[in-house]
DNA sequence: GGTCTTTCTTACACCATCTGTAAGTATTAT
DNA sequence: ATAATACTTACAGATGGTGTAAGAAAGACC
């Protein structure tokens, strides 16, 4: 089944919410740790997390942001701050779904299940801005319309897309692409960037990706 | 930009919220007639469905649970009435969130962007039960694990899928798949059904697909 | 139980697509 | 102007998907 984890400083209630999720027979596990809670719930691989507002340490706004960046399980924010401004920035910062303490158990149950059910279709999928990939088969799918890539071509939108907005080094791609085999022509990468650029040309996204002369590449930030 | 469609017969409501999304870029529109209101809606093809309860002639849960068989756009719920007991019908019938009348625009603008991104990720996506394929790649994903199919194995398992629970005729399977073409061996069909359990099987569904002698083929029923 | 029909399984060869190599062209920096 | 870097196009080998063929297994009917 699911695997949930509540990221919640009141011992009490986070309790009280294990058994809730235990009782319907999800895999359930609270975060006792706030010094790096980050780490703890990256490598706990869940489905869904349930994340409070007010922590001690970094609060669950920093929290939510840093996990949205890096991994692609929905996120539940239960939180006692009621006000509206809250619930904009949490759903700003790319949070699922908003809810405030108290809230009826079978209510939360309803909305982790439907997040569950919506993410379940959605694995390994990584965004930036409009432009979504899907790290299996390398579909690009950019506002109505998508393409599906090469392997090659794929993997490298997927670097380009998971270091953005940073620069990416040649030599990176080379390590990462034909790393461990033997000597490949130097021209192999402009060769792939430039079928990657007309693959996505189709796009209608011409010019996404920027060439550093001497460095290496990166991906154009565009308008959302 | 994003086309949105509401399906609320107060019209000085519908106006009020036509305008507010009209302000926001959003392409909008409202429906008048609610006498056959489901074709109306699927064939102005939304990217969301603003969708309020109480209806004259079909109520707002029916059209929700017709949407959601037929369609693959979010539905938000937006409503006068208030109790737990609407909002889980609403949420097991599939819609995506729940808000109660009055609702501050900024919310409810706030939500429909959050479903509009993540649905954004996922085009053509069907889905029976736990099952999962999307039909651009043909990656089939099934509780943890995934597959991607070869094209023709793809096309078999979605036309089981939109059929479900029927039998699928092996007529149709062939006219489906090989229909425009000339002769093709009897046989080319139980041969990719062969090859597409066994790479069903690799996720762990193993007869999945049940042969019906003399007629076809269909998909097993599972617990969900 | 025997026989006929239908379905399943495995192997094989053709074909399309993807991939790296090569060679030549264009662009940029100094 | 010249050299270095980046781009473009064409080509051939490798890989994986597809239909054909032939025989084995399973089910229906008497």
């Amino acid at each position: 089944m699911s695997k949930i984890i509540i990221i919640e400083d009141d011992i009490y209630l986070r309790e009280e919410l294990v058994t809730t999720f235990a009782k319907k027979e999800y895999s359930v596990s609270g975060i006792s740790s706030f010094v790096t809670p980050e780490q703890e719930i990256l490598d706990s691989e869940p489905d869904l997390a349930v994340l409070d507002i007010n922590l001690p340490g970094k609060s669950g706004f920093e929290l939510c942001k840093w996990l949205k960046a890096r991994s692609d399980f929905p996120i539940l924010i239960l939180t006692a701050r009621d006000t509206l401004s809250d619930e904009l920035l949490a759903l700003g910062l790319g949070a699922d779904d908003f809810l405030t303490k108290p809230c009826h158990p079978e209510r939360l149950l309803a909305r982790v299940e439907r997040l569950l059910q919506t993410y379940g279709k959605m694995r390994n999928i990584i965004q930036v801005g409009e432009l979504t990939l899907d790290t299996d088969t390398y579909k690009v799918i950019w506002r109505n319309s998508h393409v599906i890539l090469p392997e090659t071509e794929g993997k490298i939108l997927q670097i380009l897309m998971e270091q953005h907005p940073s620069l990416v080094d040649k030599q990176d791609l080379f390590s990462s692409l034909w790393g461990g085999s033997e000597y490949v022509d130097e021209n192999i990468l402009q060769v792939n960037i430039n079928r990657l650029r007309k693959s996505l040309d189709t796009l209608g996204l011409r010019d996404i990706i920027q060439t550093i002369r001497g460095q290496g590449y990166r991906l154009e930030v565009f308008r959302t």
